[in-house]
DNA sequence: TGAGCTACTTGGTGTTGCTAGATACCGGTA
DNA sequence: TACCGGTATCTAGCAACACCAAGTAGCTCA
């Protein structure tokens, strides 16, 4: 995929990794390579990071450090209650628009 | 609907409206209307413009300025073979989120 | 004359993802 | 010991996109 899919994912890749840790806790090395496996093969580290930095000080995510046997220690993040409701909207906000998008695929307007 | 759809929009807007062109012709002014009636309450008129003149400027439409007998000149906008590609593309693009998204929503990963 | 609708344009702003590089911890190997 | 690769995070600078606000311009009708 190309530029296409970054822009497409503005918005909604946050939405993506919230729902992710809303099926459990997890740390950004982790989400990377869980994204990269999925088809997500352009995302890159740096953004993952940084978005993990946006939704905490939105206090969407409660941070916890835990030590690695492997190398340094991870960032483990959890959905709290305020992610949760953010996520709630999220899905209301992407159905709105896949809806549309459906719409005018099949039929156009 | 609010500051998440507008993000949500970077990236689909663009696929949006050609999906509009490709089924007639139409011009700025028209086209931000049938939006707004759509429920995308929110889009602005700018914006429109703006990206209608990207797409130009990318080759993937044709213009004509046809008289209007309410006001100003239109500059009415087809897409063009060039655009029909990147059309398919798009919408190959967005199928991927689509299903991702989706995966993700019923079930997690 | 001026209000209101139609129709397009432009300059500045904020958010977002990418690029590229740096830092750091650890195990294995030459 | 010295180095390399895998694990793990952070940061500064950049480009793209949608929004906001204001402006221009043509037309009708009171």
């Amino acid at each position: 995929m190309g530029k296409q899919v970054t822009e497409m994912l503005k918005g909604t890749l946050e939405g993506v990794v919230l729902a992710i840790l809303s099926d459990r806790p997890a740390y950004g090395y982790e989400i990377t390579a869980w994204l990269r496996d999925q088809g997500f093969t352009d995302i890159a580290e740096g953004t993952i990071y940084a978005l993990l930095v946006r939704v905490e000080r939105r206090g969407l995510v409660d941070v916890e450090k835990v030590p690695s046997e492997k190398g340094p220690p991870r960032k483990v993040y959890s959905l709290n209650a305020q992610g949760r409701e953010y996520l709630e909207e999220f899905w209301k906000t992407w159905t709105f628009l896949a809806e549309r998008l459906e719409q005018l695929r099949k039929g156009g307007r």
